[in-house]
DNA sequence: ACCCAGGTGAGGG
DNA sequence: CCCTCACCTGGG
């Protein structure tokens, strides 16, 4: 079948955004983005090409600042990029665990987004038991397919699929979209919040414990799922999704290299490193990637 | 031809 | 509760 392009790729006649640019902060825009919190975008000759939410944001950094181009206003692209607030300060914070002090220099700069709670819970069920670039290909395609078209010319996207359209979606369109086994899970998650059951509104209002039980209840929602929602889509600055990698991390660490199951790392990392678990956990991730990948 | 990948849910101990 | 296992599918 046909796809479309995610994002345009064609010669960009029209650009409805402004141009500007910010200090950088302490913020590493490529650790950022491959820290795994994010799947919609791409790098195009350096700058990097976002969807967040309503827009399209192409950001390029130097060694000082950040050049943004987006019909978001600046404000909204603040708020985007830095979740969390100024960076440095919270790393100095994080460098109190000498074990994340030594972790640091190898990972400095990351800064957690403020994604849209929807967008985050379809894309992170998607990510179950997968890899990067599959799904990305499956978030694109989707959105591609069913996602609203928005912008023009060099600022044109396909919005992420909102959850009714996404419940509606035919068979052959998912299965178009290679989700493979989680496209159950996907429509009936899809049709669980278009019925408000729970609301977005009730999911982003709610306290860390209740927001996180209502994610359980979801379908395809286990507890790594709903960690990455409360922490990249809803703003938990304790939530801490134990990966993979992140357990082989906290293990080699602070376990002595000796296994421990998921949800003893997740109690562990609540408790030590409390409001700061969640930004750890990217940290972590990202060493234990580094590591990886140095290695081999 | 396998095997793996940012897990989940069903089923049995 | 805790543990084990099957599972769509594209890319090594």
């Amino acid at each position: 079948m046909a796809v479309r392009p995610p994002i345009a790729d064609h010669e960009a006649t029209t650009f409805e955004g402004t141009s500007f640019s910010l200090p950088r902060r302490g913020l590493d825009l490529r650790r950022t983005l491959e820290c795994g919190q994010v799947f919609r975008y791409r790098w195009a000759d350096g700058t990097a090409v976002i969807v967040a939410g309503a827009a399209v944001l192409r950001v390029r950094s130097d060694r000082w600042r950040l050049h943004v181009r987006s019909r978001m206003p600046a404000e909204h692209v603040e708020r985007y990029l830095w979740g969390w607030g100024p960076i440095r300060p919270l790393e100095r914070d994080l460098a109190r665990d000498p074990v994340l002090a030594a972790v640091l220099p190898h990972t400095r700069g990351i800064s957690i987004l403020g994604q849209d709670p929807w967008e985050t819970l379809a894309t992170f069920v998607i990510s179950q038991n997968n890899n990067i670039p599959k799904i990305r290909l499956s978030v694109d395609r989707l959105c591609a397919a069913l996602g609203e078209p928005s912008g023009t010319g060099q600022d044109a996207y396909f919005a992420f699929p909102d959850p009714a359209r996404l419940a509606d979606a035919p068979e052959r369109l998912l299965r178009d979209a290679a989700v493979g086994y989680r496209a159950p899970y996907l429509r009936a998650l899809a049709r669980r919040i278009a019925e408000g059951d729970p609301t977005l509104e009730d999911l982003a209002a709610a306290p860390f414990d209740r927001a996180r039980a209502a994610l359980l209840d979801l379908p395809g929602v286990g507890e790594k799922v709903a960690e990455c929602v409360l922490l990249f889509g809803l703003g938990h600055r304790q939530a801490f999704p134990v990966d993979v990698w992140v357990q082989r991390a906290v293990e080699s660490l602070y376990f002595g290299g000796h296994r421990r199951r998921p949800r003893d790392i997740q109690t562990f990392a609540r408790d030590r490193f409390g409001p700061l678990a969640g930004l750890a956990q990217q940290h972590l991730f990202h060493f234990a990637r580094i590591v990886r990948r140095s290695a081999v």
